[in-house]
DNA sequence: GGAGGTCATTGTGACCGGT
DNA sequence: ACCGGTCACAATGACCTCC
């Protein structure tokens, strides 16, 4: 799928305990899960950037890293994870990037004394809502929800996707068949949405004059390093996503990390996904 | 449907080589069946819980599980089955329960004297006796059938089951849409009062005096040519039986059962049914 | 030798194609 | 709808490369 592992920006192996991570970084969180000896504190106060380089420089900001991008092993499962499990974790985590976002810019308007911020209902996080149309994982079986409004965030289907488009409703139930070609759609539109969002999107998600360099969306990287070990077996989904346009080249060291999530990295996420749910 | 694994309490995602089963316990004993290792042995004598939790940890005793539900992959096969296949399967197992239900019963009556509470269904296992009042699919053709005082004792018909409601014959063919309704309804009827029995069933159920064994399934069952009557009545059952709202979700953990399942795991199920059978 | 990383293997379970 | 297969993921361990 030619993702990027979310902790340290390297490509990523595959979805591990949650999050698109690299081989590394996988079995960096399974050792340190169990591992008698606790992860020894920062040196810096908690705020060093983790990237591909300096990983292996403070296990204990790489494990809160770990944590923030939503990596958890409570009740870890055998097996597959389930697409819906994965579009939730995505959608999830997109919602939070564009909740910081919002927080910077209305922090810039602020101090620049500029319009009063705009109030986002649709940025608002899972989990600081507890909005019913908005379920858990924990909560939620094999067939269910998220939440509308998200989804058509999705630049794929930019305002297009019908709402019976989604999983929740009694849909499903109705004609399986569509619903799931649907998913695996979704899902791919989804993953290609973080890699390469489209001009618009990032218009009018990002409306510039922020500040420091940043696009937290952005986690372009195209390196598309062919491993020997995962070979082309991803036939059916690379057809959707093969037209990426591919972002902007990022270099390498200009990891998507800026002192703004230095902050966000002490307020670990506070509902760790619950992998044991089949959702 | 709403049903749950009968091996591991998940919620089911099918009728599974001859049970409701969730998909990994599905998986599991397709792969169990033809592995060439045989599976190591239990290093707990054999009297593991098998929950959705634990069901990864001992191998032995999932697999045992398995067939002690009932699940055979001798000559399954492509396609889905009948309805009516599924109620015989339900209703053998039914029987099982209510068997080792009284059989609970009267050893509770005989030790302590006085009324026991009934015990929820799911804590009696299958298959303390080795009945021969269940006939195995395997003595019929593919016209087999269930055997009227069973279908009575359905708590969705509380003896309001007419004959005819039954299949055999050549009947259906004749008119298969309304059988086909009434199939489902009655499935529906079985499913559930597996899920939530009455207390009334139980009452009218239990009175059978016979010490082990009980009304056995009469599969060379022939007919019961007239049918007709029935439709009235399976509208009444069909809104019952829609808004039946699964709120029984509480279980979770109430699967794991007590030390009486553990006695009865050590048996396992002596017929399993054949899956090829048209029914 | 320990820590981090890669790779192979086994078991599991969600998804899919065929029937 | 079910069966069988595919394949993504967890767990484990061997092996390698640095220091
Ligand atoms: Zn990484
Ligand atoms: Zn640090
Ligand atoms: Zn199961
Ligand atoms: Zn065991």
């Amino acid at each position: 799928m030619n993702q990027t592992c979310k902790v340290c920006g390297e490509p990523a192996a595959g979805f591990h305990f949650g999050a698109f991570t690299c081989e590394g970084c996988k079995s960096f969180f399974g050792r340190s899960y169990n591992s008698t000896t606790s992860v020894s504190d920062c040196k810096n106060n908690g705020e060093c950037v983790i990237n591909k380089k300096n990983r292996t420089a403070c296990k204990a900001c790489r494990l809160r890293k770990c944590y923030l991008v939503g990596m958890s092993k409570s009740g870890s499962r055998y097996g597959r994870r389930s697409n819906w499990f994965k579009i939730h974790c995505l959608l999830q985590e997109q919602q939070q990037q564009q909740q910081a976002t919002i927080n910077s810019m209305q922090q810039n308007m602020r101090t620049s004394q500029k319009t009063p911020p705009l109030p986002p209902q649709h940025l608002n996080d899972y989990k600081t809502t507890a909005s019913p149309a908005v379920s858990s994982p924990e909560s939620h079986n094999s067939d269910s929800s998220i939440e509308i409004s998200d989804a058509r965030r999705i630049p794929m289907f930019p305002g297009l996707i019908p709402p019976s488009f989604l999983p929740p409703a009694g849909l499903l139930n109705n004609n399986p068949g569509v619903e799931a070609f649907n998913k695996r759609v979704f899902l791919d539109a989804v993953l290609q949405s973080q890699r390469s969002p489209t001009p618009e999107e990032v218009v009018t998600r990002v409306p510039i004059n922020s500040p420091h360099q940043e696009s937290p969306i952005d986690l372009s990287m195209k390196t598309l390093s062919e491993r020997g070990s995962s070979p082309a077996q991803s036939d059916r989904s690379t057809s959707v996503a093969t037209e990426r346009g591919n972002g902007s080249e990022a270099d390498e060291e200009s990891d998507c990390d800026s002192e703004k999530e230095l902050k966000q990295l002490n307020m670990l996420r506070p509902t760790p996904l619950d992998l044991t749910t089949k959702v």
